[in-house]
DNA sequence: GTCTATAAATGGATAGAC
DNA sequence: GTCTATCCATTTATAGAC
């Protein structure tokens, strides 16, 4: 158990973050400075140095934080049982997760910052949210890597559709599920 | 025709827009600086002021400009004939159209700079761009509003996970022709 | 039409006192 | 650990001379 003040030191940080994130949802992923987020803890920006060491280390942080969530919601979806059933969670539970916070998918999906790059142990971290998915639809029979990939730019188009040209209806939403059923008319699910 | 100093201004400006898609290319689309654009037309950045109201001003004709080029690219397109090589046609068409430049396409498609609306008239470029996608979809039989979302959602899909997650590669590139194929079994053209 | 000069604000980041 | 003070660079944008 780490003593006291370790523990409170991570307090703060995620404080910071939550900050963080709170501005990027309001006004952009890009669209906030360290000076806002210091006065939404209640500090001044020069006390944030002692939490990161910059603001691409903020940046990191919430990519790590990202994919972190984003591994918590695909972990909690069942695997196994009918591939339709299957596939339809696990599409409607990532179309939440990129509409829920689009400022977020922003950071996890696209390229967005100029300059920045994720560092090695936060994209390790992605890495193990996409072999996440990779067995969730394997558990179903979908396996195949072109399969996988062809999944993946399904529905963050869908997604990113939404945000984009329809961010409070569901006009793209409503396509989840005949997307699942034009993909799995395609990719037939093996034994 | 217009005088010569009008035909000049007009010059000019395609100039520091041609110096704003470049530096956008290689920095990134919000990775630049009036200064830099002016430093690369060989002014000072108060001369651009002439020419351009403001940086959001410079956005906006990069938005309708960017969107011109796409309908150019469409309009060049065959219509009608066999349904599967129009759709083929126009989805690489499209993908090659997004990846060529990706700074391009988060303005275009994406929402990326804090604060920037396309004014009136850009829009309206949009959708015109939009409705003539429309009918070439249509010319082959695609004429139900949920499947052109739907046809927009795959290919801008597979082009966005092209640029971030193999920029130099095919990856995606490869599923275009069985999205296509994908897509008119589930989606059979009208008569 | 382009310049110099400069405003006015904002940004990330550091030094050093407490 | 947080602060004040400040640096230093940068940004968009304007005023006014040439």
């Amino acid at each position: 158990m780490p003593d006291r003040r370790a523990r409170r030191h991570e307090a703060t940080r995620q404080e910071i973050l939550a900050a963080a994130w709170q501005l990027a949802g309001e006004r952009g992923l890009t669209g906030w400075s360290l000076r806002e987020v210091a006065d939404a803890v209640g500090m001044r920006a020069p006390s944030l140095y002692g939490y990161f060491e910059n603001k691409d280390a903020i940046y990191d942080a919430m990519f790590a934080q990202g994919y972190q969530q984003l591994l918590e919601a695909v972990d909690g979806l069942p695997t196994a049982g009918d591939p339709r059933t299957v596939l339809q969670d696990v599409a409607t539970a990532f179309f939440d997760f990129y509409v829920a916070d689009p400022a977020r998918s922003q950071l996890l999906f696209l390229r967005v910052i100029p300059g920045f790059t994720p560092s090695e142990g936060s994209y390790d971290l992605a890495e193990r949210t996409l072999d996440r998915l990779r067995e969730v639809l394997g558990s179903v029979g979908i396996n195949r890597p072109e399969a996988v990939d062809l999944w993946t730019a399904v529905f963050t188009g869908l997604a990113s559709q939404q945000v984009s040209n329809d961010p409070d209806g569901d006009r793209w939403a409503r396509l989840i599920e005949p997307s699942v059923e034009m993909f799995l008319a395609s990719e037939p699910p093996a034994a």
